[in-house]
DNA sequence: TTTTCATTTGTGTAATTACACAAACGGCGC
DNA sequence: GCGCCGTTTGTGTAATTACACAAATGAAAA
């Protein structure tokens, strides 16, 4: 049988095309887009594996396949060669044995066939008809892609609009997401992800490929601008800041993972209820991001604008203090007092600010409660300041983070 | 005696005027400008009182003895009119029997002659005369009032462009400074006074009076911008901080006493030893008392820039808040329950970090400690905000002072 | 070298704080 | 009316704090 004939045979429709691969390697097949949602899948009556039935029911394959098989190696060999990959049964995520073939056009990945191999013996020539099939199955999925990718791009210019305050009033935000199909309604935020490096082609690749399989139904979109990838989340109201947050992380988590790219960064924004407030949580993002960077042991921890506290302004003061030329003189006091008596009030001063406790503050910095006291006192005589009120203090504590 | 001849045996040099009046009266005499100081004074060998001695000896009335005037009215008759005013002796500050006139040009008064009547009885025919050696002197007085008004215009002028930075580099500065014979070295600062209200034309002469008399040494020069006083005080480097509120608390209160008008406000601004920041110094003043205005019971007590704390840049803060449409959601919470519940979380929150202390805020709020400590775990619960964290307890008190 | 002075640590005490638990109060809905 | 629930006040306890005072240390000055 020579190959035009056989592929004169083959049906035309993605459905079609699934049964075609099918009786012909006497197993099921499924076909999936690049993202792992089901394009066809041809009709039998039991399905072999949990896995299989998961992923027609769904729609989608789970993200629990999804994660072994990337965690198996199984997703990187099919990325890297259009050549079939045998797969070794995976129980642990409902999957049995399997041969699969990445569908592409030129370099691309477009999407895979999936066979059920089990008890079938899959010989040079069923392999061939594989690549065929997979060939043949480039075209839909071309048109398929196509598609989205106009779709993704108008998203894409909505979103920088939404992100630049530029969308618009609230009923043209509304109108334009009527048209996009995109809902939003409820809670929404801004996030933005840093990578160590700058992003290379795989690391794009991960994330566009994560946004999409990801609780998708949180991630509206994303898209890179300046080495960062920004995510447009959405939630439901109630809850909507921890939901946001517990999302974020698992997102950053998963990432890392698949990229084996340790050290991303991730903040986001306010979480506003009107879309017009979203170039808001972007720019809030962005400035959480910003101080980050700048302060990263003070704000280790911090992942969101909110929890910046008083560094949310400490950008603006500061430059208010340089146009001034002010500098505080309580500050500037201790700091001579520091370097010509060889003490460390400065440092003494800052604890106790921080922790707000004589306790606490002397038992970091390894001395004598006392002694913690008695440098408290230095403090007072030598600069005047008086630690009892919180207007001074406030302003000390303040200044400290600024010019400390 | 015609009064033509007798104008024409008067002197024409101002000491001899004195002299002249002396001999006619047969009593020591004094001629002052309008700020007390000594014009010309007759020759005598024992001076009749202290008041006298100590004047010609200082070149310039004492100041008690120019206060014991005010405050005897003397000064406000001589102002008043043009007629000879008649004092009876003044022993609290050393003076005795006295006749003074006010020297004038018009409305104007330039200075005054004093004439020791001591034992001397002063007739109708001596009066004339002391009238018409008011007059005399009126032309002497007025060519120096040109002399003292164009150096004190060039002097505004300098001082105007050391308030608005535009006097130039530090060299031109002091090039400037050695030309109007001011000195510029030490400490220096700028102060502002509001009156409650506009400024009437006798408040205008006090204030001008005033800066000439008190201190003379420490206040460089004052102008008037804007309803607001403007001085540029000078102090030695040394204790220059206090020196500078000491002087000029005093000279507020002795403002408030002289013109009768109580109500006025002063500030000043940081205290420098480079002339080219006098202007920092003047927006410092400017700034201190509009946050005053602004927050009037919080600000009650303060006096210069350094003492504003936090309110330093709460405004700056406050306008950031505004362009970002940011709300604390902390106090919303706590204002929304308040509302709804009928409590004053708010209140209680406000009063625990004014005071850092759970005791006093209790007392203020005449309220049990535990009820305090209850609310402030109702606090935590409602709005999940931890006060133990100094970052977020900081944040709060300050936007507490923009929304609370 | 001794002396002096700032600094550190230790002891002791009274006030303050955080917390648990119990009891009383008072508005509100059933 | 009755009970529910949030609020207030009171009692008791352990930890923390502020402060005074004494003693030891150690480095610089005399």
């Amino acid at each position: 049988m020579s190959l035009n004939r056989e592929i004169d045979q083959m049906p035309d429709s993605p459905e079609g095309l699934a049964d075609y691969i099918a009786g012909k390697l006497g197993c099921p097949v499924t076909i999936e887009d690049v993202n792992h949602r089901i394009i066809s899948y041809s009709s039998h009556e039991t399905n072999v594996d949990d896995a299989r039935s998961a992923t027609i029911m769904q729609r989608k394959v789970p993200e629990h396949v999804v994660n072994g098989l990337w965690q198996a190696g199984v997703m990187g060999n099919l990325f890297e060669s259009g050549a079939p990959v045998f797969v070794s049964p995976l129980p642990a995520i409902g999957l049995g044995d399997r041969i699969a073939i990445s569908v592409r056009k030129n370099k691309e990945v477009l999407g895979f066939i999936w066979a059920q191999t089990k008890q079938v013996k899959m010989g040079d020539d069923e392999i061939r008809q594989l690549k065929e099939a997979a060939s043949l199955a480039s075209r839909h999925l071309q048109k398929q892609r196509d598609r989205k990718r106009e779709k993704e791009e108008n998203i894409r210019n909505f979103m920088y609009q939404l992100f630049h305050g530029t969308a618009g009033s609230r009923a043209e935000i509304e109108k334009q997401a009527r048209k996009l199909h995109l809902s939003l309604e409820g809670s929404l935020s801004v996030a933005v992800l840093e990578f160590a490096e700058s992003i290379t082609p795989s690391v794009e690749r991960h994330a566009s490929y994560l946004t999409e399989t990801f609780r998708r139904k949180n991630i509206i979109s994303h898209m890179f601008e300046n080495d960062l990838l920004l995510l447009l989340i959405h939630t439901h109201e109630d809850e909507a800041e921890n939901v946001t947050q517990e999302l974020l992380r698992g997102f950053r988590y998963k990432l890392e993972e698949r990229t084996g790219v340790p050290g991303i960064d991730s903040t986001y924004g306010k979480v506003c209820t009107r879309p017009e407030d979203i170039h808001i949580s972007y720019r809030q993002a962005q400035k959480t991001l910003e101080l980050k960077n700048r302060y990263p042991e003070a704000l280790a921890g911090v992942t969101t604008f909110r929890e910046l506290g008083v560094y949310q302004f400490i950008q603006e003061i500061s430059a208010l203090y340089e146009q001034e030329n002010y500098k505080n003189s309580v500050i500037e006091a201790i700091k001579a007092y520091d370097r010509s008596h060889n003490t460390s009030l400065l440092e003494t001063l800052r604890s106790f600010l921080h922790h707000n406790s004589t306790h606490q503050a002397a038992r970091q910095l390894h001395i004598h409660t006392n002694t913690l006291l008695y440098r408290l006192k230095r403090i007072r005589e030598i600069t005047g300041v008086d630690l009892e009120d919180t207007n001074q203090k406030t302003k000390l504590f303040i200044d400290l983070i600024i010019q400390g």
